[in-house]
DNA sequence: ATATGCATGTCGCAC
DNA sequence: GTGCGACGTGCATAT
């Protein structure tokens, strides 16, 4: 390898400029053996075969492979990968006098993507170190906690009783009592209820009304109705509250805030 | 910026390894100008806000800007960008003393994603020309189309009549017309059909039977049936049909290559 | 512009 | 392992 062309940093980066497939071939292996993250830019086809099949034709793109076995090659504009491979893969790297292929093989299901690399720009190994946390909010799920944690947020009076309740089609989000008594099931979305959210509701109406025999309210939880929903809602005797997840949210952070306040009292 | 360490090839490529914050500013800055692929990998902590909001600890990520303005902030493990913008976002780059933030814009919805970098391990802008064809086969669009070109492969004498076709609470993928003379609705699934599947079957139907007044056949057209699922079809008196969606893209490949052969003989 | 449905969706969780 | 639903889903298409 051309000593020259090789920019080294502490194990922590290599890279090659314009290399030629044989140089690139023997960075891509000690950066599979090292278990770096892989980034190459240059010309390549690709071929996937699995669930479906694709094929690209020739053109400047940026492969990663990542040390979990994730493979991404992404064309120059757009935000997805035009060819992938979730984590778990084995790679081969095949090197013959004017083409370079990376397989990456997926087991269950079984699927290849073959990228052949005819031309390189760069190619390079990075060490990265990563264990920041990741942290969410205004999920679906925040929505649950918060209306568990302050029932008001749904309705004055009300009461949960259990979340994520298994009843016959499926799972109801959050089951409760209203404040005259009668059983409240909820059905929670983060973003405009749709059709599909109302019907998926409207589903477990009858076989708890079965179950139970008495009076039960269905209320669609969600920051807005889609339109022509509501005609629908209000057609099959559902109801509809309006809840924001970011608000959600900013009440359990607050919820979080006082706890602090008071302990620190 | 240091000459000695920017490679630069006839406009093609540009890379810094381990600049400082500054020098790595100037590049990203010329990376947007030229409309280049801008890419970094760096120590950087991650805000997002927009449809929900997130925060991401400080770590070695890799940053991907797109010319037509999509991000990508990529951890060293797994297949999906932990923070992401999609295409057509506004960047802006701010340089202080000891913090390079790079923050992209997206409008409707209003979203910001703001990588704040503190370390740069190497930061490249590359031009990336990709005009190559893509093309994916056995979709459930192949299924379609396999059927109405070849109605045996979904039953012999199967006549279609029309495709999407709009009716009550929906579009039925497939209408047509068996040997019997008997209505057949068909529902199209590239994998395994779940119970949703026989359930959206299900829903024509009714309305589709009280308008025709004649026999009418329900048929489920997927590779398999998920589990149970068995059951539910047959107790809502449905069929179900075995296809596949790779065989479906086979059939139209054949047709396309005999219609070829006819073109030259 | 908004609504609907597909996707090589991926991912996590419960059974 | 399989099923089921959420996702900052993204994306194309039809209205």
């Amino acid at each position: 390898m051309a000593e020259d062309n090789l920019k080294k940093t502490d194990n922590k980066l290599a890279i090659l400029t314009e290399p030629n497939l044989e140089e690139a071939a023997v960075l891509i292996e000690k950066a599979f053996l090292q278990r770096k993250t892989l980034i190459v830019a240059g010309k390549c086809y690709v071929h996937y075969d699995g669930r479906a099949n694709s094929t690209l034709e020739s053109g400047e793109r940026l492969l990663i492979i990542k040390s979990d076995g994730s493979l991404l090659v992404h064309r120059p504009t757009g935000y997805e990968p035009v060819n992938w491979q979730p984590s778990g893969c084995i790679f081969h790297v095949e090197f013959t006098k004017d083409k370079l292929n990376i397989s990456g093989v997926r087991q269950k299901p079984r699927e290849t993507v073959k990228v052949t690399f005819t031309d390189i720009i760069m190619a390079s190994a990075v060490n990265l170190k990563d264990s920041g946390d990741f942290l969410l909010h205004a999920s679906e799920d925040d929505m649950h906690r918060a209306i568990l944690l302050k029932p008001q947020l749904f309705e004055e009076g009300f009461k949960p009783i259990s979340w994520e309740k298994k009843v016959e089609p499926g799972f109801v989000d959050i089951y409760g009592e209203d404040q005259d008594g009668k059983l409240v099931i909820i059905e929670v979305k983060r973003k405009a209820a749709s059709k599909d959210a109302v019907l998926q509701l409207a589903k477990y109406i009858e076989p708890i009304k079965a179950k139970v025999n008495r009076e039960v309210r269905a209320v669609l939880v969600a920051p807005s109705l889609a339109k022509d929903v509501q005609r629908l809602l209000v057609s099959m005797g559902l109801e509809f509250k309006a809840l924001d997840p970011k608000d959600c949210a900013l009440a359990l952070k607050k919820a979080e805030n006082s706890k602090l306040e008071s302990f620190f009292k």
